[in-house]
DNA sequence: TTTTGACCCTGTAAGC
DNA sequence: TGCTTACAGGGTCAAA
């Protein structure tokens, strides 16, 4: 399930295996009905062109082209791979030939993801970029920037944490560490947290992004590098997917429930307020 | 206007 | 063993 480290990992992976001066010879499409249809006259927008750079914005990976860019959103279980000589898998829906040979397939069983292009300079034409928030590395993050995003929303701080026109790139794995971190329990109602408290969650958020990307992102269930390999990441979560176990702070049962429709999970004695 | 919840989809795990 | 059911989750949209 990508978040913003996993995508920034794919991003780097990407770069390391296509190198400068890749260039597409072919597209094909086997499946177009993914989150929305892959548009008629896709294919041609890639062929013959060079890839100019690969970009993130959010979980958004930006596939940068002479006349455009490619949109790429992972959803829950999009992968990227190098296909050379393999047979398509059942769920590669979208083959790029190289013109040196290589062939990229993207993978998507459940199909959330995201493909498309954007003509032009400016890929936030996009409606899905446009409405997005502040990245949480931009050092404009800060506790005074969720003040004033926080203020007067009823929402559970996690689900406000969540939002993705607020802050971008935080799903509900990182949603859970960063405030186990901030010592905040995810009910907590957004606007009802002070100038420390929104420091707090702004360093945990930054803090806990930062980590996984040191660490190559997460890897549950679907997630995998552009290479093929996995994150490690997971093996620092110290409550996502771990209700009832040990809090590994205070030695209390984590407890576990639904906030905003999502798996939770926090320690009834470190996280208050 | 804001918030909530259903929906999309499929692989996996649990239960029978 | 094989079938059914519940669950996971990012983003979107309709309803409250």
């Amino acid at each position: 399930m990508p978040e913003l480290p996993e995508v920034e990992t794919v991003r780097r992976g990407l770069g390391v295996l296509l190198g400068s001066g890749a260039v597409v010879d072919r597209v094909r499409i086997r499946r177009r009905d993914l989150r929305r249809p892959i548009p008629r006259g896709f294919a041609g927008r890639l062929a013959a062109r060079p890839i100019l750079a690969i970009e993130r914005r959010a979980k958004y990976l930006l596939w940068r082209f002479p006349d455009g860019w490619m949109i790429n959103h992972l959803g829950m279980t999009g992968t990227w791979r190098v296909a050379n000589g393999r047979p398509a898998d059942r769920h590669d829906h979208l083959l790029i030939d190289l013109v040196d040979g290589r062939r990229l397939a993207f993978r998507d069983p459940r199909r959330f993801g995201l493909v498309d292009f954007v003509p032009g300079d400016d890929p936030h034409r996009d409606p899905g970029l446009a409405r997005l928030g502040i990245e949480p590395l931009d050092p404009a993050f800060d506790g005074p920037f969720l003040g004033r995003a926080f203020a007067g929303r009823r929402v559970a701080i996690k689900t406000a944490l969540m939002d993705q026109r607020v802050v971008v790139g935080i799903g509900n794995i990182y949603a859970n560490e960063a405030l186990f971190r901030a010592r905040i329990r995810p009910q907590a109602v957004a606007g009802s947290l002070g100038p420390r408290r929104c420091a707090r969650v702004a360093t945990a958020c930054r803090a806990v992004l930062e980590e996984a990307i040191e660490a190559g992102g997460s890897t549950i269930d679907d997630f995998r590098h552009a290479g093929g390999g996995r994150g490690y990441f997971q093996h620092a979560f110290r409550v996502y997917g771990r209700a009832g176990e040990v809090c590994p702070e205070c030695g209390r049962r984590l407890r576990g429930g639904v906030v905003g429709g999502r798996a939770t999970v926090w320690c009834g004695g470190c996280q208050r307020g």
